[in-house]
Formats: structure tokens, C-alpha cells, sequence
RNA sequence: GGAGAGAUGGCUGAGUGGUUUAAGGCGCACGCCUGGAAAGCGUGAGUAGGCUAAUACCCUACCUGGGGUUCGAAUCCCUAUCUCUCCGCCA
């Protein structure tokens, strides 16, 4: 959520920074304004009749202890008078505040100054790349076929279970998920100093609201009822990625400013539903309603938060030069940036038997964005104002599309996959046959 | 799932309709004292909104959330959530 005071002062500045991402969100500004406006009017209002109305009753209660008993009855008549007033201005700022607020949840965070302007993914800088695409001396697979192959999917059975867009993994295929994520937790925990958590799967909507999923982006999740009792429905959903918990750790909190910075790294299962998307349907693992990802989560200090954005696509990208894959570092421009975020650098990994980059990591400063929805705060000690930290947010990395890029690329003209050295006391095999 | 008891500030803990401006204690900050500390003594300190040049004053709200009764609610009523105890079920 942005910050309401920043319309009010700098009413142009967010008008021309939410015009950058070419959603039209600007005209919202003037809206908010004009409520915001007639809401600080109505509570100026109600609040000086409760004066008077605190005042009067201290009168009655004097009154009432010097036994002027017919004095305090018409003090009463006139107070509850401007109790009935205050009931009903009160309701009108009640309202008045929701609907303000339901338009500033869903504005976008302000693209930060450094990002690149444009439309869409097309107009995304390439920042970095590293390694090269590997050649081949046959004409390499693509993941469907190995994984059929080497028996590391059944896709077939996959959908029968769930329907489309669910995989079953089998044998070398469920082991190597499995010590993919023991690898990534390793490295983000001891090498990066990550704080390993593992969070619930099923969350409140609360998280979701103070991450910025909702309200905007309702559709796309999977809610939960208990049983058949319909009153559930909606009051918990799955998670779709576990920033939805992790970052909301701290909600609520005002934490101690020698905490900072927080940093945690969690694996979880991520569910979308992933309505209307492209790609579904289609067999393969680029685009599924399931997938396993390992997060890491920042809180810190907002002088920081750049920096700290740095050393998190470092750190994502780690994963990709240990495990030999060729990789391009972008910056998703103001067009194509998610909702919450100030600035976001996406990891592309390539993938032979696709012929095409995978997004594997998402890495995005939400500056203050978030922690505002659900009240973060840390007590800073010069001065003791109470502040709101930048919360960040990065995959490292999520997994099926790591799994594609893996087999694709070490695969073997024999069919084989040899597994990258710092994997292998992992899978306990140098290479699946 | 059933029965009962609870939720008060950073922590603890009093308060059952109007001297509560939420006592007392612990902890915290600053000062006095001290060679330096501890102890002791003193002072100060919450969050949000409104009004403001102001992080000054003043006003409003906040005793888990929501709703109600009342001139007036931490206190009475309803409700939701969570915690604890016991019972049942259960990996």
C-alpha cells in the first residue's frame, strides 16, 4: 500500500510513477484524494463532538454525586442528542475510510527511479549473463522425453490423480526434487546465512492482503474449506509462494532495530491456479498448478534495501553457477513489474531441449510497500521514530524449472544425466541412467 | 467435537459503570550518588488518527477483533479469534 500522505504532498510524483507501468492506475490518484479529503473533514468533526460529549458526561456524573438529580436528566436529553450524531458520522467516516482504502489496496507500488522504462517484456535490459549456451554434439532432448526416458515423471498419472498442470514424480526423478531442495536450503542457510523456517502451507487472508496478493489478485489462488461447512470457505487459501507466510513473520510487530536485518530462506510447495494463462494444458513442467520453491525473505533497514537486492540475486544466481547452467540476469522494466514491487531483477536460465530461457528467480525489493499492509515496524534507535522496513523478496530458485534446465542440460548422448559435483552428495549419484 | 477458565502497556499484575489521567512491581532511558559499578533516590517514557511549520500544545481513539446497552464501558451483554485445563478423536 502506498503511502497516503505521499498523494497528498507529492499528488504529481505518483501520478507520472504509476503512469510508467501503463496500467492506468494514475487516474485512481485524484479519487483517493477527493475521499481522503472528505474523510479528515468528517473526523475533525465527530471528534470534537466526542469532546463535548466526554466533557457533558464528567458534568452528569458531578451532577449525579451532588443529588441534583432533575439537572442531570436534562444534561442526559442533550447529550444523547450528540451521541446520536456522533453514531452517525461515525458510520459515515467508517465508510468513507473503506472506500478509500479499497482503491489504494489495489494501486501498485511506484516503480523505483532506477528502473528501466517500457511496455512490456520486451523491453527488459539484460543486466548479466553467465556461462554459455552448452553445445551439444547430438540434438539434445527436451525434458518430456528424458523425463520419460529415465521414468523421472509420469505425467500420465500425474494428471489422473489431479487433473492438468499436477506432476507425479517417480524414482531418480523424485529423488533428485527432493535433493535439489536439501541443496538449496544448505546453501542459502549456511553459505548465505539465511534463518531456515518452514512454514504453514495454508494461510490466513490476512497474508495474502499484506503481501499484495489480495484483493488484486484473488482469482489466482486456491481457496480452502473445511469439510462441507461453506462458512469456512475463503478464510484460508494455499500458499502460492511462501513469501505469503514468511514475510508476514513479523506482522503486527515492532521490532527492535538491532534485529534487522531479518533474513530467512524456507522451502514450500507453491499452488496456482493460474487462470487464464497460457501454457497449461500443454504436457511438461514449464507451467504447473504445483511446484516445490525455495524463498528467501529480507526486512530490513530501508537505507539497505538496495543493496540488500543485490546480494539476493547473488545469491540466486549461485545456485545456477554451481549446478553449470547458463543463465541472463534481467531487470523487468516499469510495464512488466509485479504489483508490490519497486524493483524486481528476474533470473533466466536456459534450457537446451527448449531452446529458450526459464524464469527461475524473481527478486524484488517491495520497499515499504508491504510492510505497511501488515503493520511492520522496527523502533529506530537515534530518534526512536518507529519505521517501516523494505521487505524483499527473491526465489532461490523454484524448482521444476530448475529441474528442466538441469536434465536438459547435462544430459548425455546416451540419455544419461550427469549431475553437477556440489549435487551429488545430495542424490548420492554422479549421474542417473 | 464436548465441558470449563482466560486474553489489560516491552513483561508482570490490580482494577466489576463516573477521583483511571489504567495502580503497584520488573525491565528501559536520563540524572543524582560512586574511583567505577551495584543498591538507593529522583525524573521520563506507548500506538494511531486529527489540528499544525512542528517529532510543541491541544483533541480523538486504543485494555484481543467486531457489534450492542448507557449521558458515560477495561468493567455489563452478544459474537469471532486465540490460549490454557479436562474429555473424545487422531499422524
Amino acid at each position: 500500500m502506498l503511502d497516503i500522505k505521499l498523494l497528498r504532498d507529492q499528488a504529481d510524483h505518483v501520478r507520472q510513477r504509476l503512469a510508467t507501468r501503463g496500467a492506468g492506475d494514475e487516474k485512481f490518484v485524484d479519487e483517493v484524494l477527493a475521499l481522503d479529503d472528505q474523510r479528515r473533514k468528517a473526523v475533525k468533526e465527530v471528534e470534537d463532538l466526542k469532546a463535548e460529549r466526554n466533557r457533558s458526561s464528567k458534568e452528569i456524573g458531578a451532577l449525579m454525586g451532588q443529588k441534583k438529580l432533575a439537572e442531570a436528566e436534562a444534561a442526559k436529553v442533550r447529550v444523547r442528542e450528540i451521541g446520536d450524531k456522533i453514531t452517525a458520522l461515525d458510520k459515515q467516516v467508517a465508510e468513507v475510510e473503506a472506500s478509500r482504502d479499497a482503491i489504494l489496496m489495489r494501486l501498485p507500488n511506484l516503480p523505483h527511479a532506477s528502473v528501466a522504462l517500457g511496455k512490456d517484456a520486451a523491453d527488459n535490459p539484460t543486466i548479466r549473463t553467465w556461462g554459455e549456451k552448452p553445445t551439444h554434439a547430438f540434438k539434445p532432448k527436451n525434458h518430456v522425453e528424458l523425463c520419460q526416458s529415465l521414468k523421472l515423471i509420469d505425467f500420465e498419472r500425474g494428471t489422473k490423480l489431479s487433473g492438468s498442470g499436477f506432476l507425479l514424480y517417480t524414482g531418480w526423478g523424485a529423488k533428485l526434487e527432493r535433493a535439489l531442495i536439501s541443496f538449496l536450503l544448505d546453501l542459502h542457510s549456511t553459505e548465505h546465512a539465511y534463518h531456515e523456517v518452514s512454514p504453514p502451507y495454508i494461510v490466513g487472508e490476512h497474508c495474502m492482503v499484506g503481501v499484495g496478493q489480495f484483493p488484486k489478485f484473488r482469482d489466482q489462488a486456491y481457496a480452502v474449506q473445511e469439510g462441507n461447512d461453506a462458512s469456512t470457505m475463503g478464510k484460508l487459501y494455499l500458499l502460492p509462494t511462501a513469501e505469503a507466510p514468511v514475510a508476514n513473520i513479523h506482522r503486527d510487530e515492532l521490532l527492535a532495530e538491532s534485529q534487522l536485518p531479518v533474513r530467512y530462506v524456507a522451502y514450500s510447495p507453491c499452488f496456482r491456479a493460474e487462470a487464464g494463462a497460457a501454457g497449461l494444458g500443454t504436457r511438461g513442467m514449464i507451467r504447473v498448478h504445483q511446484f516445490d520453491k525455495v524463498e528467501l525473505i529480507k526486512i530490513v533497514k530501508p537505507e539497505d534495501g538496495y543493496a540488500e537486492l543485490e546480494t539476493l540475486v547473488g545469491n540466486a544466481e549461485k545456485v545456477l553457477q554451481l549446478l553449470g547452467l547458463h543463465y541472463k540476469v534481467i531487470n523487468l522494466c516499469t510495464g512488466d513489474m509485479g504489483f508490490a514491487s519497486a524493483k524486481t531483477y528476474d533470473i533466466e536460465v536456459w534450457a537446451p531441449g527448449q531452446n529458450q530461457y526459464l524464469e527461475v528467480s524473481s527478486c524484488s525489493n517491495c520497499e515499504d510497500f508491504q510492510s505497511r499492509r501488515m503493520n511492520l515496524r522496527y523502533k529506530r534507535e537515534s530518534d526512536g521514530q518507529n519505521i517501516l522496513p523494505h521487505i524483499l523478496n527473491g526465489s532461490g530458485t523454484a524448482l521444476a524449472r530448475l529441474f528442466v534446465a538441469l536434465v536438459e542440460t547435462h544430459q548425455q548422448a546416451d540419455g544419461s544425466i550427469l549431475i553437477p559435483e556440489p549435487l551429488q552428495p545430495y542424490l548420492k549419484a554422479e549421474r542417473i541412467a
